[in-house]
DNA sequence: CGATTCCTTGAAGGTTGTCAACGTTGGTGG
DNA sequence: CCACCAACGTTGACAACCTTCAAGGAATCG
């Protein structure tokens, strides 16, 4: 109990303390389209969104391309890549955008000095992880209906949690092709897609604007293990999910039998 | 160039305090198919893997699953959970294992407060996570052979790094029912992919031993954007890959037409 | 030597991709 | 204000890939 306590106070003071380095420097806006910055200074800085959707992409060689996380007001950018030798993925802004900077690696190494800090970013980089696992289950086990459906899902929660506006509808400033970057799929079925939800009023999508019409369809097209929307909820919504307290010993050897009848598909 | 450096000998530092903290504990053994953990304290435990193959999976409602991630020997297991409130996924050997462990969520908080430690999780952290992308990008854009080759590779290429023993076959202890579940595809197409891979003389699977036979077909299949395998490396191999330098200048402010341009599939 | 799990193969059907064409929108400049 | 252009959205037809269903064989373990 006390422990997770300890982890709550620290992990906000963390965010706190980021917010601090963010602020000191000069913030800077770009238009749609425009990349955050060039590929060979990517891996050593780091962003904070302030306002405006962003992405991180992939190009492949046959001219594909895989949209690796999106971004959304409020999320820091460019964690993943800050430690590793090169930068994978390029970076570009879906909408006009504003965002704060810490510039060198350097920068990030000291922040990391700071235990609280340290905390939050190891913290941040699991919300991504997690944000990508559940990409992975979703585009592994769904078909284009659920994968679209979790898509837009997880958007409105993020949205929410941001307390962006979200009325009945929201924004998703997503062009089509875009969501099928995304998905894993093609354009041609993702507007397939949109217009079937939109003839059996599930779900809605017109000029960037969201509205999901019955939310308990869309969540079961998506098979979602609850993806919580706190309607109303404190800024540090991290603090609203405390685990059970338990006996720490970690070894329960329980055999699960179903990791044999593994079903396949 | 000096502070690449720094980071460099602090991920090091860092690599054998972990380390250290992990000796501390009593290491155990499982038999393939059990869990690591009960999910309920898994959350609170971090794992090092000395021997065997552990995955992380996640049970979907309609009975389907999906593999999160797959370990070998070395990694080190849970990070990306330890700061979550629930565990999302369940962990389960997938052949005999013995694993270290640090225990208490308390104990991963105070690691934190040293930074070279700190910087290495997080370092860790970045791993998981550019694995993660890379399957996504793999499931999302590639047909079944590419996958599958792709996920050969990875698999190959860390066995490698591990200086697992890899001669012309390596050990690869999936079940093509794992396989699918991993690849997001049926059993039945990983059955047939595999066979053709064979008899095209690319690659072959036989009771857990893989061996690659074209390493350049094998490659094109996956799209690989080179996936590096140093042969004699060091064990800090995270060393052997450094960035340019550059100027700190972060903006860069260039439109990419190709967003625009872009290719849906 | 049952029993379970895994592997293998065939046939049928469905979902999604590809190709192609056209409609729509928004911005730019004459 | 209109013409134009570029990017995006929309729709149909067809093919390809993959899934599902089904059933039998091989391997492993008690």
């Amino acid at each position: 109990m006390s422990s997770r306590v300890v982890l709550r106070n620290e992990l906000t003071v963390g965010r706190h303390g980021l917010s601090a380095s963010f602020r000191r420097s000069r913030p800077y806006t770009l238009r749609a389209g425009e990349a955050l910055a060039a590929p060979v200074w990517s891996s050593r800085v780091i962003y904070h969104l302030v306002t405006g959707w962003v992405c991180q992409y992939r190009n492949l060689p046959d001219g594909r391309r895989a949209i690796a996380d999106v971004y959304l007001p409020g999320d820091v950018i460019g964690l993943d890549a800050a430690l590793l030798p090169r930068p994978r993925d390029e970076i570009a802004a879906l909408t006009s955008v504003s965002v704060e900077f810490i510039a060198r690696e350097a920068a990030l190494v000291e922040l990391m000095a700071s235990r609280p800090t340290a905390l939050y970013i190891a913290w941040l980089l699991s919300q991504r992880q997690r944000r990508a696992d559940h990409r992975l289950t979703a585009i592994s086990c769904l078909d284009a209906r659920g994968r679209l459906a979790a898509m837009v899902l997880d958007f409105y929660t993020r949205s929410c949690r941001r307390k962006l506006p979200t009325g009945p509808t929201f924004i998703l400033p997503l062009t089509q092709i875009q969501i099928a970057n995304y998905l894993g799929l093609s354009v041609v079925c993702v507007n397939r897609v949109l217009r079937s939800l939109s003839d059996e009023r599930i779900f809605q999508l017109e000029k960037h604007c969201a509205t999901i019409l019955d939310l308990d369809r869309l969540t079961s097209l998506a098979q979602n293990e609850i993806t919580e929307c706190p309607t109303s909820g404190t800024g540090e919504w991290y603090t609203r999910e405390i685990a059970a307290e338990g006996s720490e010993v970690p070894v329960a050897q329980t055999t699960i039998p179903a990791l044999s009848l593994a079903p396949s598909r």
